[in-house]
DNA sequence: CTCTAATTTGAGTATACACTCAAATTAGAG
DNA sequence: CTCTAATTTGAGTGTATACTCAAATTAGAG
């Protein structure tokens, strides 16, 4: 037998309860009792369909990430440009998950299969994807150098994104457009 | 009448005790308990010395940081090139207080008077002084693009400390330097 | 309708945590 | 030696947390 509506259903409303709470009051708002009050829902019905709150939370957060992704089919035709505009977007339009992703990969415990290799392979696949487009972009760059780059300039935006954390004020997005362009070019 | 060296003593147990608990396992290991314990003290010894545990550990990681520093007296001789150092420095030598200092510049409540406005105070600071370095060096750029530059040179650095605090297997001096490089020149 | 498996309940467990305070002790200035 | 103020004690408070589980309920396939 397969599942029920009913606990599909119910699965949605844990997501959309916890998607909120963290767009709310970030990573401290989503606690087990606020997230079950707010899908109407009690805490075993919430274990019965997620292992953890984490995998919830992380849940939410590769949705909102997979959400701004400007090539969600992975075809290959995505430039640096778009890359990056895709990453600002993320930040500007989801600042409290942006500061939750950037939690949640620092906090995770330093157990093997916890959330921290979860996002060090995102972040690997990320470096692929920009050193792709700067390949595409730029014929005489070798694989290896543009590694570096994207390394480099991923490194960038996750600072300026550190930084805007801090303080909210902080023109992230015009920021980041500089950071682009001192490693797009390559001098 | 001042203090005793009894109440001195028991205050440099207190912060030696809790460096060494951060620098083996982190924030989540620097308990109360962990540090009452550690230092031979009991808590209410601790609460007569730092009004929160918050406190003791702000305080060690702000010690750990001018630790490093290259021109600790503000005497404006440091380059671009020995702040860049120190950074690097500061994350080769102590990583686990570097993770707690990205940390806990994040995790800081919301409220004003927060851990988060001292961190902040602090990079304005050291984009300050990454600023003068950049003018000593290059006396055709302007306060305004030195600051500029000096915020995307930290940004980058601090993106890569993250980067590395996802994988510690990760070259961040290399990087590092190679950041400074490009955000050096004006290409 | 029946019957199984999916779902829900909600009281309960375990425990970890930062922090308090009144009372006892001790340092050390005069 | 005295006496005050600095220091220490340690049991205790209050609170919040994620998570469990046996039993009741319900969905929906056949």
């Amino acid at each position: 037998m397969g599942r029920y509506q009913a606990g599909i259903q119910t699965e949605a409303r844990i997501i959309d309860a916890t998607r909120s709470l963290l767009a709310d009051g970030g990573l401290e708002a989503a606690t087990l009792k606020a997230i079950c009050d707010r899908a109407q829902v009690r805490a075993g019905s919430f274990y019965n369909l997620f292992g953890s709150k984490e995998e919830a939370i992380l849940q939410v957060v590769r949705e909102a990430i997979d959400a701004v992704d400007p090539d969600p089919q992975h075809i290959g035709t995505d430039t640096v440009d778009d890359l990056v505009n895709a990453y600002i977007r993320f930040f500007e339009e989801q600042p409290q998950l942006a500061r939750v992703y950037v939690l949640t990969s620092l906090t995770s415990d330093t157990s093997g299969d916890g959330a921290r290799k979860q996002f060090l392979r995102h972040h690997t696949t990320r470096v692929e994807r920009f050193a792709d487009a700067m390949v595409r972009n730029q014929v005489d760059l070798s694989e290896h150098d543009a590694e570096v780059q994207a390394e480099l300039l991923l490194g960038a935006l996750d600072g300026l994104a550190v930084r805007w954390a801090l303080d909210t004020r902080f023109a992230f997005g015009e920021y980041a457009r500089l950071a682009a362009d001192r490693f797009g070019d390559d001098c």
